[in-house]
DNA sequence: CTTGACCCTAGAGTTAGCTCTAGGTGTTTA
DNA sequence: TAAACACCTAGAGCTAACTCTAGGGTCAAG
């Protein structure tokens, strides 16, 4: 059942280094290594690490995952932080999101500016002298 | 009207080194300098930094505003090139606002998963073992 | 008994776009 | 004349999340 780190790595379609990341930066404790040194995922540390790429999908950073992985790993009602963390995160990417999309529409409004245009020189590079 | 470093930088309210670094880096030429090494920038300068900067705000990277300085500076017609250029950055970013609107709507589920939830495990974080 | 596939470590390198440091020159104000 | 302040250079450091290098160990198959 335990599996070595490259098995892993396939599992998660993340690289050996990247693991052995995860433990250098404390994502992950030291993991039990056999005699000769070598690397032993047990089930519990292959969802921690399943735990990790989830919350790293989400959008969150390593260092967040870490505050995550503590408050998984205490027994008490930790709902309140989490959530807090959640709202965190929502209120950023709308941030971002309505960031990228005032760029968005800003950028098309440049190619109208150009559309249909006979100029000979170029009228969005005009723009950006502004 | 020749502006020294100083006085450059808090026009477009950026510091000294990263005028430095533009003309380390190539976006600018060699600046000017007087005979005791200090740098003078002229209008036309100031006109292409001006550029550098709108154009980085409009989203694109350094180097690929180094490609639109290239074509600024170029007499032909280069309307094509730069109408692609924008078009690229569109395309971007509608992946990228489309990706951030996607994990919004996961996290926003996310808690939802939990609102009013009266259990004494976090829904959350047991979503994030899956 | 050697080749190849895997594993190990410590530490350096990558990317973008700055930012800072050390050590020095020049200019301006009290 | 001396302190304060802006300028100069070369090069190192920063961030995040890896990625790679050098040098070496272990193990099964042929």
């Amino acid at each position: 059942m335990h599996k070595k780190i490259g098995e892993v790595a396939s599992v998660f379609d993340i690289s050996v280094d990247t693991l052995r990341y995860y433990e250098k930066i404390g994502l992950l404790d030291r993991v039990p290594r056999s005699d000769s040194g070598v690397r032993y995922y047990d089930e519990l540390l292959i969802g921690r690490i399943r735990f990790i790429r989830h919350a790293q999908r989400m959008g969150f950073s390593l260092e967040v995952v870490k505050e995550l992985l503590k408050l998984r790993d205490k027994p008490t009602n930790v709902k309140p932080q989490v959530r807090e963390m959640i709202q965190h995160k929502l209120t950023e990417l709308d941030q971002q999101i309505q960031d990228l999309s005032q760029l968005r529409d800003e950028l098309q409004a440049l190619t109208n500016t150009c559309k249909d245009s006979t100029a000979a020189y170029c009228p969005i590079l005009k723009e950006f002298e502004k």
